[in-house]
DNA sequence: CATCAGTAGTTGAGCCGTCAACAACCCGCC
DNA sequence: GGCGGGTTGTTGACGGCTCAACTACTGATG
């Protein structure tokens, strides 16, 4: 859609904006996870699965879905799963209508978790992101990752496992 | 469904926003690294890193420097160069003028592979984000990460270890 | 109704990062 | 000239993700 001349190369503000994309997302998430880890025990995964699975009817979804939903590989899938049902936020369950299916369902504990979390983590999104940016600019991010996540996922629609 | 208090949570094109940008982001990282895994046998971080050496004096650079310019904690920092110095690509020294210091150089293999990786590594950039985006919109992403680094890092000035 | 390609999910090894503790060194100060 | 606090870099245990191989089940097809 740009690059002058169709270079090879970015150019030095393209470049200089890539750096500092690449270092504030790093500084951004690891600052995210610490907080939720510290404050109250769980990862930004974690955090995204409860977020997902109080969303959804019943509190609970299939594996596959939540992988889906989060562009998560189903193998990560499992191993968060497997920590957030040792520490009892989450469990398993055998999928009704699919002999191969599981289904996690969030507890009750986890639903308690969630609602403890999320005031300071939603905090810190604003205070680290959204609230240092014009409103136009935080829409100009939407849309440009909306597209990437576009890209990167066509080819690959429903069903096939994130690599 | 949203803002309670005006202010406590993101209202819904701020929510779309912020998933949007922790998908895309994810998806984009990691392929980006996949790629450069496949293609050149390196990662994301040690390509940063023979990038900020190549751009360096005499092709060395001090290991707390080289984690300030990347952001990444010093143990992070040796590790990876503990890595690539077992293949070939740096080389360790113990700085001239601080006892304690380490510089790491980086080796005529390591360039080289620098210059092979280079090529397809800012076409996948490219392609996977940057000509995606309008030019107005991709500043607006290197404004808003600007600022973000600029937070988050301050407080915690010149040496002080990333945590 | 047996086959078999495809799908759901799990497993464990390996890699890469964090964290906390640590040794070695620097330097301003008395 | 030796204290003592700060800095540099390393170490190793641990956590979390990827990858490839695997089991178990599904469902279309002959």
């Amino acid at each position: 859609m740009n690059s002058p001349r169709d270079g090879m190369w970015l150019d030095s503000s393209q470049q200089q904006a890539w750096r500092a994309y690449i270092m504030g997302t790093e500084l951004l998430l690891s600052r995210l996870d610490r907080e939720l880890r510290e404050e109250h025990g769980i990862s930004l995964s974690e955090y995204e699965i409860l977020v997902r699975l109080s969303e959804s009817a019943d509190h609970r979804m299939r594996m596959a879905l939540l992988a889906d939903s989060l562009s998560h590989s189903r193998s990560r899938v499992t191993h968060t799963i497997a920590r957030m049902e040792r520490d009892g936020l989450v469990r398993r369950q055998a999928a009704a209508a699919d002999g191969r299916g599981v289904e996690a369902v969030m507890t009750e504990a986890g639903y308690r978790r969630l609602v403890d979390a999320a005031p300071s983590h939603v905090r810190g999104v604003r205070q680290h992101l959204v609230d240092l940016a014009t409103r136009e600019d935080f829409a100009a991010l939407g849309r440009v990752f909306d597209e990437v996540s576009d890209r990167l996922l066509e080819g690959l629609p429903a069903g096939t496992d994130i690599r």
